[in-house]
DNA sequence: GCCGTTTTCGGCCCGACTGTTTTCAGTCG
């Protein structure tokens, strides 16, 4: 996958020519270089399929920029990336992680002190030399030996469902404190990314000085970088960075949405502002200098003439113009999910009983669950084969009778997380698969098949007449393992055309299927299924971030099959 | 350097904070 080497370029060359004050042409590489790094298809293979007309299809792509990927792809290098490079021959990509380092600066210190990486950079702090520069000082100086530190400890992004709890105290925290009238996380937080880069926190309060004490002096505050009457940013114990902005109660709905973005979103509902007469800002909608919205995002959204959008499509992905058609969809409630189809219980490597999983999905308001435990060939776990399956079937059919006549209202069903074997074929016969109410079938070895043999092997799995639902279906474990190499354009037309469910497993560091492949399911047709793939009672609290995903991937409760009532579910299902 | 059912040329989001400046450039989001 070159992806990411190509987008690393695209963005140096960007800082280079910020380093020589070129107008416009930065963000145009900046932006390009995201979008390559984003891309799901290897950047290579685009070349390959569809040449250099193929990359200039690439948002951001036009003939300039075509051409020197195209030269990368051909010859593994771009002269005139080298040629920039030549002039200021530093570590970049590294360098401009250094908080309060620009192109502009590192140039300055490559030009007087010979600085080429964060070594250098780092000699030259502690001997004194760079407060001696113009333009830097003593604080300057502090501020880069603290960054190189930081920079060096944590790095990386958070995982949205992990960080959470963090994220959830420091709002009740500041909530609690008497002179703030409101707050609200804004940011990816709100939007719900998988993975969280910082935090932006928005607090109303027409006492801001006291709140930014406290902030700025929590107990797990490690560096605070900015202090100020209006925002102020700090680093937290877990290496999490946090922004809080005060703004004022009218400016509420307009900052609101600011802090929220994306930056995209954002760019984009302030050029309609400015077409149609208005400026917006984090402060409000104005005319001239008077404010005609920003109290609420609605009224900012509806004054624009829009219809109100929801946090987690706000990435610019066509959002804004069906917003403006109203045609956004209704998306799946956060209390929607009536059942879970996927938990492990301790007849595998759950740490509960079927009872007592049952027990907390009750408490989590659901109505039924599927208990689906690991096959034979999934041996550390303890799979089960056959005999074991039949077993456990009789199990639940005790336990199903023993809660209904306590009066308990859930509906256990019976289920398996049967393994794909290497060549597609189960690991449970045909005969015992048929007695299940849920067949979920998953890859848990050979993640590293060529691409064609492993979406075969996925194929041949899905049209199985007995197989229900593909659990967490690209394999993918967030800050850990990539997902692995499959066509996904050709596993969704099989879930078409078998009606196989596909799942968005709603674990933090999971969430597979992730948004991007959620909508097109949503696009195509095909059912998904948001499941909490609990292997503990506290599991359940995590298909709170499966929905947000499915919300990201535009999914109604009609795309959700375990949104629906039990028996619709099941006609559902083969 | 990219982009466009207002444009194939002329636009490109904008405000806060910091540090080192005596009025602002650089960085960040």
């Amino acid at each position: 996958m070159k992806n990411h080497e190509v987008a690393k370029i695209l963005a140096e060359i960007g800082e280079y020519l910020d380093m020589q004050n070129v107008p416009f042409k930065p963000r145009a590489y900046e932006k390009v270089a995201g979008v390559v790094d984003g891309l799901e298809e290897d950047i290579a293979v685009t070349y390959e399929r569809g040449g250099i007309k193929a990359l200039g299809e690439i948002p951001g792509v036009g003939v300039s920029i075509a051409e020197k990927i195209e030269e990368y792809l051909e010859t593994g290098r771009i002269k005139y990336y080298e040629e920039l490079k030549k002039k200021t021959p530093v570590d970049l990509s590294t360098l401009t992680q250094v908080e309060g380092l620009g192109p502009k600066k590192i140039k300055k210190l490559y030009e007087e002190l010979r600085i080429k990486n964060l070594d250098d950079l780092e000699k030259a702090a502690k001997a004194g030399k760079i407060r001696k520069l113009e333009s830097f000082g003593v604080t300057s100086e502090e501020n880069i030996l603290k960054g190189i530190e930081f920079l060096r400890k944590s790095g990386g992004r958070f995982i949205l469902g992990f960080a959470m709890p963090t994220v959830k105290e420091i709002e009740d925290r500041l909530g609690r404190l008497k002179e703030v009238k409101r707050v609200v996380v804004a940011g990816s937080v709100r939007r719900r990314k998988e993975t969280i880069g910082d935090v932006d926190v928005l607090v109303v309060s027409s006492k801001p000085a006291p709140v930014m004490d406290y902030f700025t002096s929590m107990p797990e505050v490690i560096n605070v970088y900015a202090k100020g009457d209006t925002k102020s940013a700090i680093k937290i114990k877990n290496g999490l960075d946090v922004d809080l902005r005060v703004v004022p109660v009218e400016s509420f709905g307009a900052a609101l949405n600011y802090f929220t973005g994306s930056k995209d979103h954002n760019v984009a509902l302030r050029r309609i502002a400015m077409d149609k007469g208005y400026k917006l800002n984090e402060y409000g909608l104005f005319r001239g200098k008077k404010q005609v919205a920003g109290k609420s995002e609605e009224e900012v959204y509806e004054t624009l003439g829009l219809d109100y959008v929801e946090p987690e499509l706000r990435e610019m992905t066509g959002e804004i113009i069906a917003a403006g058609k109203h045609k956004l969809p209704k998306l799946i409630g956060y209390n929607d999910l009536k059942g879970d189809l996927q938990t492990q219980s301790s007849w595998t490597d759950g740490a509960n009983s079927i009872e007592e999983l049952a027990q907390a999905a009750l408490k989590a308001g659901l109505e039924y669950i599927a208990i689906t435990d690991h096959t034979k060939r999934l041996a550390m776990t303890g799979g089960l084969d056959e005999k074991g399956l039949l077993k456990q079937m009789a199990e639940i059919d005790k336990i199903n009778k023993k809660l209904k006549s306590r009066k308990v209202k859930i509906t256990l069903l019976k289920g398996t997380e049967c393994d794909i074997l290497k060549d597609g074929s189960l690991d449970i016969d045909d005969k015992t698969l048929s007695q299940l109410d849920v067949v979920g079938v998953s890859v848990h070895s050979y993640f590293n098949l060529p691409k064609e043999e492993q979406t075969k092997r996925i194929v041949r799995a899905m049209k199985n007449p007995h197989v229900d639902i593909l659990f967490h279906p690209t394999g993918r474990v967030l800050n850990k393992r990539p997902a692995y190499e499959v066509d996904m354009d050709e596993i969704i037309e099989t879930a078409v055309s078998t009606g196989t469910v596909l799942e968005v497993d709603a674990l933090p560091d999971r969430l597979d299927l992730k948004d991007e492949y959620v909508r097109r399911c949503v696009e195509k047709g095909v059912k998904i299924a948001i499941d909490s793939d609990a292997h503990s009672v506290t599991h359940f609290a995590y298909l709170e971030y499966g929905i947000s995903q499915a919300r990201r991937g535009w999914a109604t409760r009609e795309d959700v099959i375990n949104a629906w009532p039990l028996e619709k579910m099941l006609k559902m299902l083969k």
